[in-house]
DNA sequence: TCTGAATATTTCATGTTGTCAAGCAAGCGG
DNA sequence: CCGCTTGCTTGACAACATGAAATATTCAGA
């Protein structure tokens, strides 16, 4: 393997994506803080304000338990941001669907989400469509 | 400002950055879990095998509550993986530092974070320089 | 059709992380 | 010396996370 643990650019490369993580998480939970939401119920309220989804399907999304889902599901109830609704087609199954008080507020979370937008300010349209174009390389074609 | 949050291609940068953050934020919890770590045991260990550091600046740099870090360093002390000691110059600070197997474990757990390694395998020296550079940018001066 | 395995969700027990308020010990400026 | 600040810990509490067990439903096969 040409990449070796050793060389000084990869690990380069390796430390400002760890900055990137840091930040980028942080800011995140910062964000959903501002709308009294944690970062899990933020992230819960995203998946769902693009499709209703039954509980399994959240947790495989956000890799945990299904059993850790009911709690913040719970939570996201309890303040009228989701709604459970029963499968029609499977009645063991209960779908997750944002109210509409719910979708708003993913919406407003979305808006504030500045962190990557502010900073790549800094960057010319040519050097965005470069920095996309290595992303999608580096990320591949997972399709979560 | 130019960059409008509606700019397709900034969207998409975002997108990126965002699968890019949840992988390698998985791939931490998963590297820290197989040495029997939580995330932030990890990295604390990772902190303190740069450096011994006095509790209040690990907060500092996890931004969390001093009174967190006690526990998170009693775990790691209680394992036998870092130790505490009295600072010589200021006896009311505690320098949290690792024992020689903690800086056994934390080379350990710096081997197996493979997740920037393995996927930057896919670009060349020259784009990966060019990536280093973009998110040098992005990133700033910031010293943490 | 009946039975048994598999699936979807919840509940419970437990541990870690996180906050905040309060407390204690040690430094420091008057 | 006194009072303020600083560094750390403790305690109470909430959220998140796992794993095991309970419940309800579906589904495949005898």
């Amino acid at each position: 393997m040409a990449t070796s643990r050793t060389d000084p650019l990869t690990l380069e490369v390796v430390e400002l994506i760890g900055s990137v993580v840091a930040r980028y998480y942080e800011e995140y939970e910062q964000a959903a803080a501002e709308h009294s939401l944690t970062g899990a119920q933020a992230r819960v309220l995203r998946l769902l304000s693009l499709e209703p989804l039954p509980m399994r399907r959240i947790a495989r999304k956000l890799k945990c338990e299904p059993s850790n889902v009911t709690g913040i599901v719970d939570r996201l109830e309890a303040r009228g941001l989701v709604e459970r609704t029963p499968d029609p087609s499977d009645r063991r199954v209960k779908l997750a669907a944002p109210t509409r008080s719910g979708l708003a507020t993913a919406a407003r979370l979305r808006d504030s989400l500045d962190f990557a937008r502010e900073p790549l300010a800094e960057l010319s349209a040519q050097e965005r469509r470069t920095l996309r174009d290595l992303l999608r390389r580096m990320v591949g074609d997972d399709d979560a």
